[in-house]
This record gives structure tokens, C-alpha cells and sequence, in this order.
DNA sequence: ACCTGAACACCGTTCAAGT
DNA sequence: ACCTGAACACCGTTCAAGT
């Protein structure tokens, strides 16, 4: 039985979510799949192109149009979905992040936000500036939230059962106050400033 | 003459500025500095907190108190240094972006942001989280600016000279609208988006 | 068409031993 | 205290040669 690109495809979405991102090379890719590293090669022409096939699958799906008919509740929706889908993997949010600065995933969630905000009654021109907005914070609150929550699981795992009397010390200290509280909530919040802000700027428009 | 600790570090920089984050290693930082590789493990443990000194060191004085009395304008203000300081080194926005995921950078940026934020009206609570969301829409917003400037210079050297027949191919096809305008404007329109909400969520609190 | 074998040119990190 | 020499355990990628 062959090798497909598919295949390839799924090899490495299985290794990221067992193993995550910086286990997830050619080599090993290649023995899990029981071929040499050089075969990939033939159905990806390079890494970088395979993290992009895989960050376009994670996406799968997320920039669907919006059942909600006001715009606000639509991208509300769509940032939502969008969240979702990088959550749904390990280091699924560092994944597309990296993928998106090297432009080789499709942009098509930027995309879905950019044609809500047009409907919101947005011109073309500003509806594309406040997709990347809401892209880049989307992007950069998952980021954080997903990074946050490995290094949780890993210190819980780490120093829980080893030492007692660090175990309350440093992770509950300094900065505590609502960074450990409910993520979605914190998502939400800025979710709202940059609703609020287009709200502001269409009745701006409507005024002048 | 010994290596001192900032040496190290001096000479990361020289090398980022002029080669990029890609051929910033450390076999290639100690040959630069005249010395063995196991050499640099004796002023840093490893790579990860040499990088995040460097991230350290590219926001070192973004993060100052605002001159401008208004709250409106101190977090522009701020949010302007910190696009400018990663701007000010190559690869830089990108640096710091990785370097805040793994928590091996001091947050003083956005700790400058949290206060701004509280200064406004804000409750601690909320200013935190305020504070992340800008400090996610900067970061996203200029590690996507740098990486496409950096595209399109290597770009311009790379097909210009090359095969004038694709060189208006590509380039200036689908989504060249504003993408390519000013991005100091760009940059602004997404930061007027947050601050109006924050200002819109002030007024609902002040009516509520 | 698809893959193997084997190499090329690298990495980060460690650590005995030197001065 | 600070560094060398030399190794360990890896990487991504290429490419002749096989089937």
C-alpha cells in the first residue's frame, strides 16, 4: 500500500496532537509512517509547506458563514469558531500563528472577518483593517491561552507530587488575579472592545 | 580580554540585525565572538534565555510613563514605542513574539499597558485585560508588518532583476487593496478600534 | 511513480580537562 | 572563573539508484 499525500497529512496531525510541535519532525514523521525521511519529500516539497497544509486543516471549517443575522453576534461567531478550531490541537494556535507569518496557509478565516465587517457597513478598505485586527488578536489571545495552559498542565504534572511546599509557591503569586480565571471569559472581554470599537466607528460614519 | 555576559549579548544583536533570527545560532554567535560554542553555556544556560534577553533588551524604554495627560493618547503613545522598538531590529517583532509565548521575556510592555488602562477608569481587573489585548493586537499586527516588508525587500531583489516578464505577475495581483499602503496607518486604524471600546465600555459603566 | 540508502551540512548542549 | 576539545544526539534536505 502506498503512500499518499493524505496520509503524510494525517501522520503529522497525529504526531502534533500526542506529541506537539517540537516533536514533530521529518525523521520521526517518516519512521511513524515506517519510510525513510527522504520519501516525504516526494509528497511535500518541505516542511514549512506540510505545517501549512496542516494549519489549512485546522482552519477547516471555522470561516463558514455566520448563521446570526446582526453583524456584531457574526463576528462574535466567527471568533468563536476560529478560537475553537485552534484549541482543538496541540499547539494548534503556535502552528497557524507561525504558518500565517510565512504566509503558506490560505487566509481564509482573515477572510470570513473581513466580509462580516463589510456587511456590518464597513467600506472595503476598513472592513479589511478590522479583519487583521480581530485576526492578530484572535491569533495573539489563543497563542497566549493555549501556551499558558500546557505550561499549567506541565508545572500541575511537575511539582504537584514532587515537593509539597513549592507546590502553592509561585504559580498562584504575582500576577494571578484573573489570568487563571475562565480564558473564555478573558477572550470575550477583548472580543467586545473591538466589537465596541466598529460600533463607534459606524456611527461616526453615520454622523458625519 | 574575557567575555562578559553583555558581550554575549552584544554580539546576538549584531548578528540579528544583520543575518535575521534564521542564522542566529549559537555555533554561529561563538565563531563571531572568536570562541568555542560550549563557551556561551558558561554566561547563559541555553538559547531560550538568550533570546529572551534579547527581547528584553529590544523593549528596554518602550515601556516609560506616557507624557500625554489623556488616557487616550498615552495609550497610543505607548502602543506607537512598542511597535517602534520591534521594528527598530530585524526579525525583532517576531522575536519577542516567540520569547512572550514561552514567558522568558519581563511583560513591562504590557504592564505599561495595564496601568494606562487603570489610569483611564478602568478596574484592575478589566485594565488587565485590557491590557493583554492590545498588547496581542500590537505584537500580531507588527510581527505581520515586519515579515511583509521583509517578503516584499527580498521580493524586489529576487524577481526584479531576475525575469522582468513575472515581475508585475504576483506581486501586485489579489489582495494589493491597502495591504500595501502606509502600514502606520493600518497599524492606528486597529488602535483607535480598541481604544473606542475602552472608551465605550468607560461610558456604559458611567451610565450603569 | 514512488521509495531506499546514504550522504551533506548543519544544529543545541554537555562535560571532562585545561589555564 | 572561564574556556577548549571533543563528543552526543539530533536536525532538514538532496539525490543517485532501485523497483
Amino acid at each position: 500500500m502506498q503512500l499518499r499525500r493524505g496520509d503524510v497529512l494525517d501522520g503529522a496531525m497525529a504526531i502534533l496532537d500526542e506529541y506537539g510541535l517540537g516533536d514533530l519532525t521529518m525523521r520521526k514523521l517518516a519512521s511513524s509512517l515506517g519510510v525513510q525521511p527522504g520519501a516525504l519529500y516526494w509528497h511535500f516539497p518541505n516542511k514549512q509547506t506540510l505545517l501549512g497544509a496542516m494549519a489549512d486543516r485546522i482552519l477547516d471549517g471555522a470561516d463558514e458563514p455566520s448563521t446570526s443575522e446582526s453583524w456584531d453576534d457574526a463576528i462574535a461567531e466567527l471568533a468563536h469558531r476560529f478560537r475553537g478550531a485552534l484549541l482543538a490541537h496541540r499547539d494548534g494556535a503556535e502552528l497557524v500563528a507561525s504558518t500565517y507569518a510565512s504566509r503558506l496557509t490560505t487566509s481564509r478565516a482573515r477572510d470570513a472577518f473581513v466580509a462580516t465587517a463589510e456587511r456590518a457597513g464597513l467600506s472595503r478598505a476598513y472592513a479589511e483593517l478590522t479583519g487583521y485586527a480581530l485576526l492578530h488578536y484572535v491569533l495573539g489571545h489563543t497563542v497566549d491561552e493555549q501556551s499558558r495552559a500546557q505550561l499549567a498542565e506541565l508545572g500541575a504534572l511537575t511539582h504537584a507530587p514532587l515537593s509539597p511546599d513549592v507546590a502553592t509557591a509561585q504559580p498562584a503569586g504575582a500576577d494571578a488575579d484573573l489570568l487563571d480565571g475562565d480564558p473564555a471569559v478573558r477572550f470575550e472581554f477583548g472580543l467586545r472592545l473591538l466589537i465596541d470599537g466598529v460600533r463607534a466607528r459606524l456611527a461616526s460614519r453615520a454622523t458625519s
